[in-house]
RNA sequence: GACCAGUUAGCUCAGUUGGUAGAGCAUCUCCCUUUUAAGGAGAGGGUCCUGGGUUCGAGCCCCAGACUGGUCACCA
């Protein structure tokens, strides 16, 4: 492993303080009493604290030192004394173990004194310091001047992504997104738990992937010698426990989807799904209003949210529009009561493109998808879609030709998706024959796995039922002004790591030359003419072979020799 | 999958017609007892993403590849 200057510093570092009889590694617990935001909340003159965290910047000034120490809560300012640490003779512990050996990014513990500084910032007068954990690794530090402008932003997306946790540490505003994530879980399992429904856990690990149409990842059980798929939907396993005779289950599902990747997609994201007994999709708009008006207020503190250049609002009411009249409103036609050459005639003629393994309802959501979705900007509810599209949702009461769905749409894009579930066994079992066929002649979107059990499930009777999924990662996006999936999970999935090649082939021709001689030593113009390598390959090839220690070129009254290390 | 952009010091970035690789912060040494993007003086630090090619000479030009981002395509 090739250490860098820094890297080498703080090993030397770590020794000389072993050598000082300090452990950098203490195993003792730390008595911590405050962090720094009850530090500066609670601030009294005088008063004493112990606080812990990681020295984050240092403004030395001889024999005196401010610093900023970093723990979970924020930031304090603390004020190292060399007479208040070092009461005696010995000022090694300011001199040499403070200034000397710990570093940015080094967490250390603190026993102080708060006091106010003659510029009012509130500071703890350091009386004795203990070294928690030396940093060996220095962090990618930005700065911010008083008027909050950042310098040196660790912002290269790659870097901050493979490491979140040094993202973590030096940008508090990706801290913040990540409160607010797990601030929208847990108000929305506080709303479902106040109206009195059950959190459930079902499989993840699925023998037929069913609820949604999307490839899913395979994988294998030994023992019993299967497939097993991780499952791309939850909804089947929460309808068997509706008809088990749960009034309303809900589950935080982590789903894995094997598809593209890109700014609004990645393979494993986390859905929330919810059915409630003796309700239908109509109930499901008011309960969705109500839950993210609830939502943003606990995330935000407001029904309000800015995302990019839109001003949105979560407050209920949300417009109702049916998927007929958004078209017929964004395009002039009137899909109702068209036959499916008519529909995909008027899908060309709006510039829709479109071929002949799409059916009636395929045809209409496209025509949706490119000429409607995009218009939506506040929260809206589209309803009432083509039944083909929708095979787990049931007949519209109405309309044959219809399911009773809607998708809520928030700046053009969908984040919940709700049914009055198809609770006809019969029906059920007709629709997903009829997806196969789809699947046969070539609708990728199309299921093509039967459950028969969930089916067996509905024969026993499923209570009328509305169920509704959220797309959590996006609506957190919403909520925080995040364009990126990358931006709301801790880990985006990443392609790994290139690892690096021990020796290029031209610095093993080199090499090779060099170990077969008797004294390990050659003039080094002819050892570049026995490798007979181009000037570039033979000037790449010894320059990393001293890059990596393995031979070193000296300068003689001779010539130019190479010589192995 | 297609197209565009990027990849240079620990971090953020410059880099001239192709001619000894730069800055700020960080690091190291010295000075400094209420600073806050502290300050002053000095020093060190580089696989210019990788591999080929052109050239007397490549960070720069050409070819191939890797990774990342963006746009599009795909995506119940």
């Amino acid at each position: 492993m090739q250490l860098s200057e820094q890297e080498l510093v703080r090993r030397d570092k770590l020794a000389k303080l072993r050598a000082l009889d300090i452990n950098p590694y203490p195993a003792d617990l730390f008595p911590v009493d405050h962090t720094s935001k009850q530090v500066k909340d609670k601030f009294e003159d005088g008063k004493k604290v112990i606080i812990a965290g990681r020295l984050m910047s240092r403004r030395i000034q001889g024999s005196a030192s401010f610093a900023e120490l970093q723990d979970s809560a924020g930031r304090i300012q603390v004020y190292f004394n060399r007479d208040e640490i070092c009461t005696g003779e010995d000022k090694s512990k300011y001199n040499d173990v403070y200034k000397k050996l710990l570093d940015i990014g080094d967490f250390i513990g603190i026993e102080g004194e708060l006091f106010t500084t003659k510029v009012g910032e509130k500071t703890v007068m350091v009386k004795d310091f203990t070294l928690l954990s030396k940093a060996l690794k220095p962090l990618p530090l930005p700065k911010t001047d008083g008027e909050g402008n950042t310098f040196d932003e660790f912002n290269d997306p790659e870097m901050r992504y493979r490491q979140r946790y040094a993202d973590l540490v030096v940008n508090p505003n990706v801290k913040e997104v990540f409160i607010k994530r797990t601030k929208l879980f847990n108000a929305m399992r506080e709303f479902f738990n106040n109206s009195g429904y059950f959190e459930v856990e079902t499989p993840i690990l699925q023998p037929i992937p069913g609820g949604a149409a999307a490839r899913p990842f395979i994988t294998h059980h030994n023992s019993l010698d299967i497939p097993l798929y991780m499952r791309i939907a939850n909804e089947l396993y929460l309808k068997r426990l509706i008809v088990g005779g749960f009034d309303g289950v809900y589950e935080f599902s982590k789903n894995f989807r094997n598809e593209g990747m890109d700014r609004t997609h990645n393979p494993e994201f986390t859905a929330m799904e919810i059915y409630v007994s003796y309700k239908d999709y109509n109930w499901m708009m008011e309960f969705c209003e109500r839950l993210l008006e609830h939502c943003a207020m606990a995330v935000n503190g407001t029904t309000e949210a800015t995302f990019g250049e839109h001003k949105i609002d979560f407050k209920a009411p949300y417009a109702r529009v049916t998927m007929a009249d958004s078209i017929k409103h964004f395009t002039g036609f009137d899909i109702t009561g068209k036959t499916e050459a008519e529909i995909r005639q008027a899908a060309k003629d709006l510039g829709v493109e479109v071929d002949d393994t799409m059916g009636k309802g395929k045809l209409i959501d496209e025509i949706f998808g490119e000429k409607c979705e995009g218009n939506y900007i506040q929260p809206t509810y589209i309803t009432d879609y083509p039944k083909e599209m929708s095979p787990l949702c049931k007949e519209h009461r109405d309309n044959p030709e219809l399911t009773e769905r809607f998708e809520l749409m928030v700046c053009g894009k969908e984040i919940a998706n709700a049914y009055s579930e198809l609770n006809d066994p019969i029906d059920q079992r007709e629709r997903f024959e009829h997806q196969l066929k789809l699947a046969a002649k070539g609708d990728d979107e199309a299921t093509e796995f039967i459950d028969y059990d969930f089916l067996r499930a509905l024969e026993y009777g499923m209570p009328p039922t509305s169920g509704m999924g959220i797309g959590m990662d996006r609506l957190i996006m919403f909520l925080t002004n995040n364009q990126s999936i990358q931006e709301v999970l801790f880990f985006p999935q990443m392609r790994p790591e290139k690892k690096k090649v021990d020796l290029s082939d031209n610095e093993k021709a080199i090499f090779d030359i060099v170990q077969k001689l008797p004294d390990g030593r050659i003039l080094l113009i002819e050892l570049k003419s026995k490798a007979g390598l181009s000037n570039k390959a033979w000037d790449k090839g010894i320059k990393g072979l001293g890059k990596h220690g393995l031979t070193k070129v000296e300068k003689t009254d001779d010539g130019l020799f190479v010589e192995i290390v």
